[in-house]
DNA sequence: CAGAAACTTAAGTCTCCACTTGACTTTGCG
DNA sequence: CGCAAAGTCAAGTGGAGACTTAAGTTTCTG
């Protein structure tokens, strides 16, 4: 894995890593809110949801804009779908092992079969 | 999000947060191996390996089994595919919005254009 | 303009986490 | 048996990280 995707994977995996986070992913999947709004559904300070915004913005899962004084967050794909690619890039060099292990035991299937 | 889900996401997703634990899943999508071999590959002492097997393990991302003195290990696939759920649900989710969002905009495009 | 609203920033606290060292157990081998 | 190899366990240390409170800044609104 090359140095850039790998710092690009940690930022991306920490931001996951917090509940808090991943339930304002959930919550921004189902449309665009503010800050104030965030930080009510969380339960935690206005402070803190900053925070982890820029945790979210800085993985590439975030966008916010802010017009006023007002600050808009929405998803931004870029970083879940670095995530799903790290994670179909394992899944399939797994499964390809597999693949390649089952010719091995058919092979020797045959062998003793003959 | 059940209860049980986010525990689960959440030990998935920590586990994936840290860059040895990923090139540990990352060397064992291409084969099993030693606690001893992993460790020479991080350059890690083989006790913090062994830290870091729990936590793959408890995320159900790695199983092993020890045979006399040696601990094998190898990739189990339940981790991944709760990770790559939960992503897939999120992004699947945003698309559906946009597509309604799409759709509204349709509509007032041709109320204005009427 | 005065004051409230919506953030922003800084500092402090407390916990968790990654890693090490060192002692110990179990297994294999000559 | 005697010793090395492979792993396990328990503290201990240093740093990151998730909060908070408190003090700004900027932008509405009456």
């Amino acid at each position: 894995m090359l140095k850039y995707e790998a710092e690009a994977a940690d930022r991306v995996f920490h931001a996951l890593a917090d509940a808090n986070r991943r339930a304002m992913i959930e919550r921004l999947t189902r449309g665009p809110a503010t800050v104030s709004e965030l930080a009510a559904q969380l339960g935690v300070t206005v402070a803190a949801t900053v925070q982890h915004l820029r945790v979210l913005q800085d993985a590439e899962l975030v966008r916010s804009e802010k017009v006023g004084r007002v600050r808009t967050c929405q998803i931004d794909p870029a970083g879940l779908r670095n995530a799903e690619a790290w994670l179909r890039r394992q899944r399939t060099t797994w499964e390809h092992r597999l693949d390649r292990l089952d010719a091995v035991l058919d092979d020797q299937a045959k062998e003793q079969g003959s």
